[in-house]
Order: C-alpha cells, then sequence, then structure tokens
DNA sequence: AATTATTACTTGTCTATACAACTTGTGTCA
DNA sequence: TGACACAAGTTGTATAGACAAGTAATAATT
C-alpha cells in the first residue's frame, strides 16, 4: 500500500504525463484533492511541494497550481569519486602517481585557485585503473591553504577527491564537459592512440570562502561516458 | 525572516558545511530540534526531509538522521532544446535540414525504439547553427506511432525537440554524454575537421509506454561544453 | 469611468497530536 | 551462552485546525 502523499502525485504525475493536461493547465487546488482523495490539506500539500521541487509542476500564491512549462530534461549528473565507482561495479581500482610535488602556481592555475601568480600549490598527476585498465588521467592543483596535508597523503591507498571531501568539507562546485585529442603524455598513460578523442572534464571545488582544487579528468572515449537519466 | 523550517535547514547546512559534522555522524534527533528551536516536530520534519532530498543527510527509520557520506558531487545537467539555448544567449538560430523522410528501420534502431525490425521509421538529420555557425549534427529516428504528423514539421521554424514535446509528452528519458572524432559527413557539415574531437550526446526519449525518438546529437569539442554547478 | 474596498479562493507555514514501523540496547529466560 | 522479549528512542505518515499572505474577480465608492 502506498502512501496517501504518493497516490497524488502519481495521479498528477500520470495526468501529465499522458499529455491531458497540458502545461499551463490548472491543476486542482489542494481543496478540490483533499476532496477526492478524502485526506487532510497537510498531506496534498506535500505532495504538491514535492512535484514543485521536482519541476513537474509550478505554484503561485493566491493564484493555483500549473502544470510547469516546457518540460526541460533536467537530470542529476552524478559526479563521484573513481575510486567509489569502479568498486561498485565489483571491479578493482588501482592508481599510478605519475606526479607530486609543491610548485609555483602560473598565472592561469594562480587566478583559477585565487591566489596570486607565484604563489605555492601542490600538484599530482596520476592514473586511475580499473581491472588494470587505465581509464581516468588526473592532472590536479590544490590549495595547501585548504589542504595542508595533501602531498602527504598515499594515493595509492586513497583518491585526491576522498582526500579533499574529508580535509576541506565541499560547500561548492562548478565542471565543465568537453572534448578533446589526447596530448602526447596522455595517450601513453591511457594507452590510447593519439587520435582518439577524450572526455575531459574540468572541475573546481570551493570549500568555504578557498578554492580548494581544481582538476582537469580526461576520459578515453572508448571507455567511459557520462550516462543520466530523467523520470518524470 | 525567514520560515522556521529553513532556519533548521540553515543550521544543519552550517555545521556540515562547516566541517564541524562530519560525514557519518549523527545529526541532532527531531526531537532534540523541536526543543531547541521551540517548535512542532513537523517542521522539523520538513526541513531534515528536505535535506535529505538535497542529499545532505539521510535517516534510518528508527535508527537516526546520519551526515551523508561522500558528498557526491550531483548537479542538475539539464538537456534543453538547442533553439531556446541559442536564443537565451541573444544568438539566432537557424537550422539547415539534411533529411527528411519515412524508411525501414534497420535491426539496431528498430530495437531502440522498440519496433520489430524493417518497420516503418521517421529519420531527419539537420544542423543546427548560432549566429550561421554550426555548434550541433543532429541525427533523429522518430517512433511514428508517437509523433504521426512528425515528418510534416517545418524545421526551420521549429525544432524536433519542441514538437516531439508538445506532441509527445515525455515520461521518462535517459542519455549518455561520450567523445568521438566526427565523421566525414559530420565534419564537413561542422565545418570542423575529421582530427577534431566531438561530443556526442545520445537521448532517448519515453512518452507513455512508447519510445518516442532516439537521437545522436554531435557537438564540435571547440565550439561545445556541458557545465553545471553544484551548491551545498 | 476610474478608483477603491470587499470577498472568496488559493497557497505558505505552523501546531499539537496520534499511531505505525523500525532500530537498538537491555534484560530475561531457557 | 544463546535466544527471545521488551522498552525506549527514532523516523514515517497522517490529521484537523489555524492564521498569514497573495490573487483575482466583484461590488461599492468617488
Amino acid at each position: 500500500m502506498q502512501p496517501a502523499y504518493a497516490q497524488v502525485k502519481n495521479f498528477i504525475q500520470q495526468h501529465i504525463g499522458s499529455g491531458e493536461w497540458r502545461p499551463g493547465d490548472l491543476v486542482p487546488s489542494e481543496a478540490a484533492l483533499m476532496q477526492q482523495f478524502g485526506i487532510s490539506r497537510m498531506t496534498v500539500n506535500r505532495a504538491l511541494r514535492e512535484l514543485t521541487a521536482s519541476g513537474l509542476v509550478t505554484r503561485v500564491q493566491g493564484s493555483g497550481t500549473y502544470v510547469a512549462e516546457l518540460h526541460r530534461i533536467a537530470s542529476n549528473l552524478t559526479i563521484r569519486d573513481i575510486q567509489e565507482e569502479v568498486v561498485e561495479r565489483g571491479h578493482v581500482h588501482a592508481a599510478r602517481v605519475l606526479l607530486s610535488q609543491a610548485e609555483k602556481a602560473g598565472a592561469e592555475i594562480a587566478h583559477s585557485l585565487g591566489l596570486r601568480a607565484g604563489a605555492r600549490v601542490f600538484h599530482t598527476v596520476m592514473v586511475h585503473l580499473e581491472n588494470g585498465v587505465p581509464i581516468q588521467f588526473e592532472d590536479r592543483y590544490v590549495n595547501p591553504a585548504a589542504a595542508p596535508d595533501y602531498l602527504k597523503t598515499d594515493f595509492t591507498q586513497t583518491t585526491p577527491t576522498r582526500h579533499l571531501l574529508t580535509e576541506a568539507p565541499l560547500t561548492e562546485a562548478s565542471y565543465s564537459i568537453e572534448a578533446c585529442l589526447p596530448t602526447s603524455e596522455q595517450a601513453r598513460h591511457l594507452s590510447i592512440g593519439q587520435r582518439e578523442a577524450c572526455l575531459v572534464q574540468v572541475r573546481r571545488t570551493v570549500s568555504g570562502t578557498l578554492v580548494a582544487s581544481v582538476v582537469r579528468l580526461v576520459y578515453p572515449g572508448s571507455r567511459y561516458s557520462f550516462a543520466g537519466k530523467f523520470q518524470a
């Protein structure tokens, strides 16, 4: 038996999904749904509030509830720790650390980390393997103020993502996904040809007021894709 | 003045965001928060329910509320109508229709549309331009049962996405994002070299019980990227 | 005719209470 | 020692009522 609020949600979702109620149409008021289902207003309210949160309807105080306009196909693209992802697939994760040192930041890196040019930053480069096959090339710059112990970490045991999440709680992150051809170094370490397209994810994480880290993740196009789903 | 439930949410978000409460930690129970804020349990419950929905905490009936483990960087990757996107940037959208016809489906296409091989399907190929510059190559197969008038539409005036959204209300969609090199035809129509990496989005939309459409969208890697943001 | 009040209806928030369902630790009994 | 029962604490759902705040149509006033 389904909870009452879920039944109301389903009822409305079906009418919208079937096309019977079109975008802009008025959804029955809370009072009407109360009567129809014989339940209390708070329960109807919860159903409508959750539908609002998922973007299916819009509500205007004093006026009514409306079927949302042009249904954008929005979905949660979840970006996760690569190790967690691999382990969840029942596979073995390993990492090869290619570089791990402190450097003086160039202008571009300094700017994206919110530091002045020449400031000391941590720089790591590594390759992540799934069952021995390289699937991610990680080139990361870290703000020492956000994670002072970063370089002391053994990245064959944990991942930079995981270390940073525990050291510098995440308050904001932005990312972009692009397509590029690999550099010769990247191609070599990923065991792919230089002509093979790669997915590149650039991620920038903020912890409090500090930019904690900027990372460039390169995936072989033949072995990786981002997938998502949307449910009305 | 902020509503009480929002105050509770902020209180908890701050403690988590500052790192004071670590992943796995127990969040104060509803009863405790009731006392602390001097408000009713339903109000506290709403706050915690919404935090659960946004992934900040997890709740276990009979046990308690916990700070969510590994904060997955989840964001709404919004997939939109290309025309809407271009217009919103204040640019001009145009489309060049390369093909628009009914065909007998090959095995693979038929399968992904949930039809038998050899069934009649609609096939369109077009290029979308932003201020005259090609930015998307669209290769689409449509299930005639979901949108019988599809081929009668003038796609220089509207887009297939828009037409399908009004004809066949969306109930489910799945997509994947990959990186590929373009075919020679794609490279020609996108005015790029065959060596330039492209972002490819494969989208499959379901309307009711029918698979409405399967589309392959190819973007020049140099002119397009998907971007998203995550806010704790 | 134009402006202003009124009224009915809508959603937004909050309360105090209730019972169900689940977890966990403790104590009892075999 | 092991199995079971119990109790306390927790979340999940639902109710009936209340007031605030916004909208929109209508009525009253100027």
